[in-house]
DNA sequence: GTCTATATTGAGATAGAC
DNA sequence: GTCTATCTCAATATAGAC
């Protein structure tokens, strides 16, 4: 005779993960504030109580999402500072890997982006500023130890920075909107690489330094 | 005695305009699905039935107040082909331009980004992708030519446009985030001038060509 | 841990008087 | 055009059996 109070025989934590795994497809492509708990637990093929039985609530479920992605991205903070290399290099090692993660996560990243931009929906608060500005902070280092090594030209490097996170943010934007035309990772370096050289064809440099481009 | 059927002393259209300026600021902190009838005609001190007796239902309000800002939109991108100048200062209208439609239509434009890059949250369909395509579109036209009046070096015009789409993306999304310390039209008119003139120091120009910058 | 059944609240929308 | 009163439905969440 089967056992009796075992039904589904999931193996250990499956039930969590495939609630985890609808919510965040749910919340992906409805949003928040749209999603309903009823259409959560039915695609994990569980029932409402099972749900409260991890989660507690509806906003532990998101709150339980963001968590491993804002800890990969934190830890990927910590270890742009502390390594070698031109700083031209430095700073596309950075993004291009912050690109990887959030193609990695790209239902959660959408949650995230539409939360951050745009209305919070009536979810729970969750400080994306914070790692938004480390970020911002982790370049803005990086490109002011390039100018200092003379590497880049004297200027401003805040506009410098809001020009590599806007390259940046673009790619990861193209990604969420318009996946088969993605830009990818090589196209995030090629922008990279025209803000470092720039476009311009200077009037001295008619034909020489087509380099990199 | 004063007239029977009339009570707030309106005038003409104003119960129409508060209920939408009331809908946009709720969908703006709060997100479509977030934000209740119940709301929307508080703010505006009239009763349900008005609001329905206007927009039919609150996606016809929704859909209505995404249509003047589109059209702005879509008759600045118009007129940007058919302008004179030099294809770095038409590029850099017609993105200060976009820019400023932005900000002057703050939070219709935080319900699109949403939106846009996030899920749809029950809102009613709108085609936000048309409108970003011909943006791009007209970009990637002004490149071109830039490339072609050897303006600019030969390259990919298409990196060159994400990277401009970029840079006004990253302003509009600070404006976005954090107001208080926006880039403004000046800091995006010098991303621009980034995206042009490069951020690299050349080995032969350790001294001269600090120009613009 | 997972179920059935239900409590409770508030949503979007409308009828019909004025 | 604007109100009061109400319909209908679905939401989050829980009680209590197994």
């Amino acid at each position: 005779m089967a056992r009796p109070s075992r039904k589904g025989v999931e193996p250990e934590g499956d039930v969590r993960r495939k609630l985890l795994a609808g919510a965040a497809g749910l919340f992906a492509s409805k949003g928040y504030a749209a999603t309903t708990v009823r259409e959560i637990v039915e695609r994990a093929g569980v029932t409402k109580p099972v749900l409260y039985y991890y989660f507690r609530s509806k906003e532990g479920i998101f709150l339980e999402l963001m968590r491993e992605p804002l800890e990969r991205f934190a830890a990927l903070l910590d270890t742009a500072t502390s390594e070698d290399g031109t700083a031209r290099e430095r700073i596309a090692r950075l993004c291009v890997r912050a690109y990887e993660v959030f193609v990695e996560h790209l239902e959660l990243a959408r949650v995230m982006f539409a939360i951050y931009y745009g209305p919070p929906q009536g979810a729970p608060f969750v400080d994306f500023d914070a790692s938004h500005i480390r970020f911002q902070d982790a370049v803005l280092k990086l490109l002011e130890e390039g100018i200092r090594r003379r590497e880049f030209r004297k200027g401003n490097a805040r506009d410098m920075m809001w020009a590599v996170i806007g390259a940046v943010n673009v790619a990861m934007e193209q990604e969420l909107c318009r996946p088969r035309q993605s830009i990818g990772r090589g196209g995030t370096e090629r922008m990279l690489g025209i803000l470092f050289d720039g476009i311009a064809l200077g009037k001295d440099e008619a034909k020489g330094r087509g380099k990199g481009r």
